[in-house]
Formats: structure tokens, C-alpha cells, sequence
DNA sequence: TCAGAACGAAACGTAACGTTTCGTTTCGAG
DNA sequence: CTCGAAACGAAACGTTACGTTTCGTTCTGA
């Protein structure tokens, strides 16, 4: 009884994601449609449908895989404040980044309206990190480098000002913003 | 040479901004389309278009009438720190009522896919609103009642957090919350 | 070697889009 | 009061993407 293959999509589970991806890329997520990927990735359409329920869902893997793995975990030098500094403007490379913004923005506009794909983007991507921050955060507390307040605010404060500018005011995101939000926030400087 | 009515929508702009918003109510910001805002509003689909080119155009004007001018404005009682926590208070209502948080999230979604209507949101609904605020939080900052940064940072810490919890962690809005937020920001307590 | 599962390609019905057509209503100018 | 232009509602249109079904083929493991 062996599977017949890793998990899910036998020769074409890679191909579909890099078609979405490239897609993405050069037609913006809007343009892209089920029947693009199937034809780009060259899979019938009912394979597509068979593991992934929306083109939203399609991109949740594609984030997942390019994005969120790669790029968005707060590091760990034992220097509280330059791993905060060296994380957010991560976050500002990554959603100033043309490729990873579409990705980003798109993804998260279909989440707005597709209920599952809320629920599927949260735990697979806002609750593990979160989870992983807070222990970080509350151990600096402990050690007095990081104002006393609720760890979850703290995080809060750090990571919702770029994601308002991403989603909401389309204010850019540069280095020098980054680095001022985290000096505001944890007070050094 | 007169108007034959007053700017557009003749008889109808009130009527199908209202069917736009019962119908939203009713089904949910996703199911309503423009077929059934034109018949619930007795209008015939050429006339919708010809004066709002999509369905987020129809609900921006919705939010722009029910939800910005009448709750969304800094007030002004003197005392700044007690018309912050209104401010984010009010915002936390906002984002938790069913009705205005459909209206507000599928408009959002919408804008992350379709660059006219963001353009439009934020000129029709961000800077007008941060005009304002910024005279507002520049003179408290003058009067040393609230910490001396960047005023654009400021504000952005106080109502992004709210904004983040609306679109990306789903994580509840409550009074609480609100004040804790305010408080944290400005220091004082 | 063979049976069954998974596959790609193609076709399907459905739903919403945005536009066009057409006959009617409205309203101000004459 | 009459007339003509503008705006209207209703209906029909072609188009596009959706998600599903069908069918013949390929691959896999027993």
C-alpha cells in the first residue's frame, strides 16, 4: 500500500505552482484564471480542481512556498532590536517587491470575499508565525529590552503598519519607514 | 440651462445605493451583482453603468454615505487622549457590526484586484479623513500631549492595528482593546 | 500481463459580465 | 400646448470564466 506519489499532485504538483507564479507575474493576479494554469502547467482542468477548491487557494500554496517560508520569520542574533529592525524591513522588501505584492495583495483580496481561504490563510500562515514571535517577544520582556506592554499589542504595533500600508493607504514602504516604526515602537534609539 | 436633476441618478441614485446595501446585507458583499442591484432598484442595467463602471464603485459611494461621513472623523473635545480612545472605539464598532464590517471588508478585497477603485478609495476616503487628523495630532504634539515622532507614524500606530485585525488575523475588536491600543500609543496611564 | 486509478483533452451547462437595441417616459424650450 | 432631445426600463445579445462531466489514454502495482 505505497502512495502513489508525494502527498498530492503526481508530476504536477510543482508545475502548477511555478505556472500560477509566472502567470502572476506577467499578467497580475486578477488576469489569472483556473483554466490558464491548467493549460500552462499542461493539466486538464479537473486535476486542478481535484486539489485545489480556488485559484485562491492555488495562490495560498504558491505563498506559502515562495514567500512566507523563505522570507518572513523573525531572526534570531540574540539582539532584540536588530532582529525587529532586520524582520520589518523584511516585510517592507517583501511587499514592495512588484512579484511578491501582487502575490500578497491578490491573495489576500480573494480572502476578503472566500471565507475558506480566511480561515486556510490564518492557520497556515498567521498562527504558526505568530506563535513563534510571541515566545520571542515575551522572553525579551523578561529580560527588560522591550517595553512592558501585552506581547500581542507589541507585535501588533510592529506588524500592522505595514500591512495598512500594503492593503490600505499604498504609502510606500521604505528602509528608513522600517527602521523609524521599530525605534517608535520598542523606544531606542 | 438648467439640470435636469441634481448632479446624477435622476431618481435612482438613492435607490440603488440602498439596494446595493439591503442586498449586501441580505446575502453577503460577494453574492450581490450588478443584475440584481439594477432590478432590486428598478433600474435598468445601462443606467447603472453608466454612472459607476463596477459594483466596488457602486459600494464605495454605499460607504462613503453610511459609514465615513457619519462615524469615522476624529472629534474634537479638547482633550485629545479622550478623543482618541472615541476615535479607535469607533473603529472597533465599525470593523464588529456585521453590515459596515461586510460593506468595508468586501470593498477592501476589491480594491486589491481592481487599481481604479483603490485610487478612488484613497482619494475619496484616506485623505480627506488624514488631512484633518494630522492638524489635529500636531497641534496636541505642540501642546506636549502626545509624544513628540513623526505625526504620520503616529497615526498610522493607532489605526492600523485595528485595520490589521479587520483584514488579516480576524482577531476580535473590543472596547478594551481599543483603550489598551490608544494607551500604549500615547503613554498615557 | 492486466485491472484500476489517475490523467489530459474536450465539451458541457451556468452565471455574471458589459453592451446594444428598442420603445417609452420625462421635461424644458418654443 | 406641442415638440424634440435626453434619459430611461426592459430585454436580448455575445463573451468569459466558472466548475463539472465525459471519454479515451497512460501509468502503476499486484
Amino acid at each position: 500500500m505505497t502512495e502513489r506519489n508525494s502527498g498530492r499532485g503526481p508530476r504536477s504538483r510543482e508545475a502548477i505552482l511555478r505556472a500560477a507564479s509566472d502567470l502572476c507575474r506577467e499578467r497580475g493576479y486578477a488576469a489569472v484564471t483556473m483554466e490558464l494554469i491548467a493549460t500552462r502547467a499542461r493539466v486538464g482542468k479537473p486535476t486542478l480542481y481535484r486539489w485545489w477548491p480556488s485559484k485562491g487557494a492555488v495562490f495560498l500554496d504558491v505563498v506559502l512556498d515562495q514567500v512566507v517560508e523563505p522570507a518572513i520569520e523573525l531572526p534570531d542574533t540574540g539582539d532584540i532590536a536588530r532582529d525587529l529592525r532586520t524582520w520589518i524591513r523584511g516585510f517592507a522588501e517583501l511587499f514592495t517587491d512588484p512579484h511578491s505584492r501582487q502575490l500578497l495583495v491578490g491573495l489576500l483580496g480573494a480572502a476578503q470575499v472566500d471565507t475558506e481561504l480566511a480561515t486556510m490563510l490564518r492557520e497556515k500562515v498567521q498562527r504558526p508565525l505568530q506563535a513563534g514571535n510571541q515566545k520571542r517577544i515575551i522572553a525579551a520582556q523578561a529580560a527588560g529590552e522591550l517595553p512592558a506592554m501585552d506581547p500581542v499589542l507589541l507585535e501588533e504595533l510592529l506588524i500592522s503598519p505595514p500591512w495598512y500600508r500594503l492593503l490600505v493607504s499604498g504609502e510606500p514602504l521604505t528602509v528608513e519607514y522600517a527602521d523609524a516604526l521599530v525605534d517608535a515602537v520598542i523606544g531606542s534609539r
